[in-house]
DNA sequence: CTGAAAGCGCTTACAG
DNA sequence: CTGAAAGCGCTTACAG
């Protein structure tokens, strides 16, 4: 006892039976007399031991834990209401299978590090692509993975939305009320967007083109003005301010993430700028606070909460080696249409 | 390789050298000879070895991990803002000193059972007293472990606002503005909040007794209406609701969190009451949101982000063995007054 | 029904 | 500078 855990040699020792039984006492009761059993718990009781869940893990080959990887700065990655409510999803799940949620932050900047020291059984990343090196970490490592927001591949299980035609239906609603000069506020490619080819980002830019082509413009346009930015409230307060002084007098702003919306709107509001009347404002996601916000934000839906529960199960299926016809999911999406989206005024 | 996982045994083999010395190869370069320290990272980078991270922690009795108790079910938990911000805050600490968060759910139900199984080097626990069973597993797995809103003792390290000040301030601001038929959202004792004596929420409770008695009121007349919650939007609405057709018609409510009173904010307007001309509302915690509802909500700000920050540094301290003079920190509080807060309307 | 022994993959005090 | 061995606290196939 004295400052001491108390482990299962302390039970052996006590009552005089082995390693094994003390074990079985627990993980298999019916292994063993029904007395020596009770006589077990009893000791095991007296003494207050409670096996010690990492030797019985490791033991087991096993954590019990799942890992969600947050990229970048905390603030950033959690502070995310659209990452925060997939964690929520995550963290559901984990809940009915009985299991943790690991955060992961990157271990000195570096999430490949992080990756490496994981006690995980397996890994949720956002906007992974099988190229990268925490990607190469975890096969490594033997630990199953699924992306959301990534890019979906055979050996990428992945759970996204049509982000191309999300990002076309929206822009389209744009162009249908009547704007022609926009400014979009797009994506940086933070630790995870890499910067060629198809993430979420140019997968949304490409929805956008598309839209903007049905009406002869182009994202080169001198009528687009086009910014980039973290996902986060600071950030977008900072880019309303970049809109508010540039010279193309954008009538819309149709914006990748609520999260850079809903900033836009308060300084917009704070500036006198009047939305929708002034300026309209489309977001990205359909976060809770978009409802709230006034005007409320015409956005496009993606249920975090969903793809956190969809990629946690799939994840489970996957540590269970159970066999899956597709590991690549498309969740659904939907127009969410406000009041943040109006006529732009006559001139 | 093929599917197995590469330990040090491989490398051991396929080098000539003795795990002794892989080992140090890694951790204590110092200790081996040049050549065979690069002779051997060439050959764990061609078999692409990483070291087993639960072996090595459980080699060194450590996790690197720290964990956070959640009470009850997510949504009710880290579904609440304020709660969502504590974590925030120890997910920071976490950051910095390179450990995990691991986010701890209740399983089967039960919370004790989550501790018993948690493989985290320290727990930190919402309204947590020494003598519930979640803190006797802890104490028997010798797992440090820190309070936020619990109840301060020398066994119990913890981080609290003053409560029954912060709500003494909260409801005289509400008397001051000459309200005197009052309705009281307070807190149901839910998985933490025991029946019996001071948490959170019989503290908070005391702090408006003492205002209401300046005015000779006290928390049994009839002008107060009160209410128990659980602590999320839903509930809040729900509360609302009942205060609609209460027969007291309250002129004010006073919640315990700016979550209920939010709720309460949304659902007066909804059904076209007025908010503060018809009723006043204020409520505790100052989350994020309260300055951006409209109208903008009158709280105490507990800043959830720093007693995150707090609590886990105080545990850090407690995991490295710190001496400490003092484990029972009091944060401070504030009162924000907003547009949610006027004065009744003349009868 | 019970026990001795090997194993999970590392670390490290000790000896040489 | 390097290695053999014990240890972290469990589980479980095997033997009796």
């Amino acid at each position: 006892m004295d400052g001491k855990r108390v482990t299962i040699n302390d039970i052996a020792r006590e009552t005089g039976y082995s390693k094994s039984t003390i074990s079985f006492a627990f993980n298999n009761p019916q292994r063993i007399g029904k007395e020596t059993r009770e006589l077990i718990l009893k000791v095991a009781d007296d003494l207050g031991y409670i096996p010690d869940p990492m030797a019985r893990n490791f033991s087991l080959q096993r954590y019990r834990s799942i890992g969600f990887l947050l990229p970048q700065k905390t603030e950033f990655s959690i502070g995310n209401p659209y990452v925060y409510e997939i964690m929520v999803g995550i963290c559901q799940v984990c809940q009915d299978t009985g299991y943790t949620l690991t955060l992961i932050p990157p271990l000195n900047e570096s999430l490949s590090d992080a990756v490496k020291n994981a006690t995980v059984d397996g890994l949720i990343g956002l906007g992974m692509k099988v190229d990268m090196d925490i990607v190469s970490v975890m096969k490594a490592r033997k630990i199953p993975y699924v992306s959301i927001d990534g890019m979906p591949s055979a050996d990428m299980p992945s759970v996204n939305i049509d982000d191309e035609t999300a990002a076309y239906e929206i822009m389209k609603e744009v162009l249908d009320a009547g704007h022609r000069r926009i400014a979009i506020l797009s994506l940086c490619r933070d630790a995870y967007f890499s910067e060629n080819e198809d993430g979420v980002v140019r997968r949304r830019l490409k929805g956008y083109s598309k839209a903007l082509a049905e009406v002869g413009m182009n994202l080169g346009s001198s009528d687009i003005f086009m910014l980039e930015s973290e996902c986060n409230f600071d950030e977008g307060r900072m880019a309303a301010e970049r809109i508010c002084q540039s010279s193309v007098h954008p009538t819309a702003v149709v914006a990748m993430a609520d999260v850079l919306a809903i900033a836009c709107i308060r300084h917009f509001k704070k500036k006198g700028i009047k939305v929708p009347q002034d300026v309209s404002v489309v977001g990205f996601d359909n976060i809770s606070e978009s409802a709230y916000v006034n005007p409320p934000l015409t956005t496009v839906s993606q249920p975090g909460f969903d793809k956190g529960k969809v990629a946690s199960e799939v994840l489970m299926k996957i540590i269970h080696g159970e066999e899956m016809n597709e590991v690549n999911i498309k969740s659904g999406h939907r127009l969410v249409k406000r009041e943040s989206l109006g006529s732009p005024a006559r001139e």
